[in-house]
DNA sequence: TGAGCAAAAGGACATATGTCCCATTAAAAA
DNA sequence: TTTTTAATGGGACATATGTCCTTTTGCTCA
């Protein structure tokens, strides 16, 4: 992690992400740039966190490592985001490990002076609630999702919102198979069974691989299987 | 849903949960008691809110129902927890149906009181915050553990749960078959794959099983078996 | 171009869980 | 107490998914 000394480019963020003069300007004096490098992990679980980040470049990895060893990969992120609301303003230990994806850039906020400055701000506390309403929401959505679901319908799920996420090109390249792996984690089961399915939408001829890359075919189709559950 | 106006049991409820003080004088004035009877819908699916509730006796049972109709128990809550805050603060739609069980009762802020005090008042900003933030990870939790430990596990560490709420009695007579199908759909699976590892706990002698009470007889082996999941 | 290798896909089998229905037991009515 | 009824538990089979390992594909380098 590296402490980005860079007001120009702290204003620049705060613009592209709308939040200049959201926050009180005690708020905004705390605020510092942080830089992580690709792989860098912003936090583990047991770790104790110093600052409240907010991700406004790249993208981070969240997944979660549980007592038998066995680890989910609970979601990714992209900006804006928050990282450690939870347990800066929740007073809770951190359990999920937070991993940067490539570059990225944070804003973040010292422990002390949340507490004494953005603590006391309640247009900052109400941004926080929103984004954490947010997380909660799109939790449970997934949570249900998952145990009433088989995977072919959280995969369908999954591919729309991916699809509809890239406009209107419908080639996913970011499924080359090295991700396929991660989808499954993402899904909760395993690479074997993701192929499974994946198998059997190209039968159905909703999808076509190539080498490793999958074309959505029918996303209609796959709207339909997914039967009106979404990804957040 | 009734209003109750009774400022000696708003006061009285406001102490047994420590709540005096806590918030600012403007939102302490804005608040009113509702009470609510047995199986009375709180909110469900679709409803707009028109109050942020806080439970302060009885108890809640939060599940969602989805668009194939079927529906998943999510959580028993127990004072004190937020209702609504998701949807009043976080602008989102009211996704879970909450029913009371028994007799409840609520402190309940108005939407327009809400946003003229308390949604400037930092103390219950925070207050609504750490409830957030509690829940998301509750939820985060319970999700991965549903996602990656056989049904077995999940109720090993259910049955820890409960019994570590009910003190030292082992006896779990809430259990009752007519709740075993409830527990079932707060594990997420069905009724006859509970009774399934119910038979098989027996046969381990982990638990008894006498007209349809269980008694928790080996908890250090519940717990072993929970390896370290717990819920909440 | 072909041998060797790594990545990707798929086969076979085991386990977890769901669905349907029947048997058994407890509760209620006669 | 006997009969009826509803609640509860369990059997049989189907499906979803996991694990392990083999086959296939595509790629690299000689």
């Amino acid at each position: 992690m590296r402490t980005i000394r860079d007001p120009a480019l702290l204003r620049s963020v705060m613009d592209e992400h709308r939040l200049s003069g959201m926050f009180g300007k005690k708020t905004e004096a705390v605020m510092e740039l942080y830089g992580f490098g690709k792989g860098e992990m912003i936090c583990r679980a047991e770790d104790s966190l110093d600052h409240l980040f907010m991700l406004v470049r790249g993208k981070v990895k969240i997944y979660r490592v549980l007592p038998n060893g066995k680890s989910i990969l609970l979601r990714f992120n992209n900006p804006l985001s928050l990282i450690g609301d939870m347990e800066m303003l929740g007073d809770l230990k951190v359990h999920n490990t937070v991993e940067s994806v490539g570059e990225t850039l944070f804003i973040g906020i010292k422990r002390q002076a949340l507490a004494d400055t953005a603590g006391e701000d309640p247009a900052f506390l109400r941004f926080i609630i929103k984004h954490l309403a947010r997380k909660l929401n799109t939790n449970s959505s997934v949570a249900s999702l998952n145990i009433l679901y088989p995977v072919e319908t959280r995969f369908a799920s999954y591919l729309v919102a991916i699809t509809a996420d890239e406009h209107d090109r419908e080639r996913i390249e970011e499924l080359k198979t090295s991700k396929l792996t991660e989808i499954a984690e993402l899904l909760g089961t395993s690479y074997r069974h993701l192929n499974r399915v994946i198998a059997q939408f190209v039968a159905q001829g909703l999808i076509e691989r190539t080498r490793g890359a999958l074309y959505v075919k029918d996303i209609a189709g796959l709207q339909r299987l997914a039967s009106g559950t979404l990804y957040s």
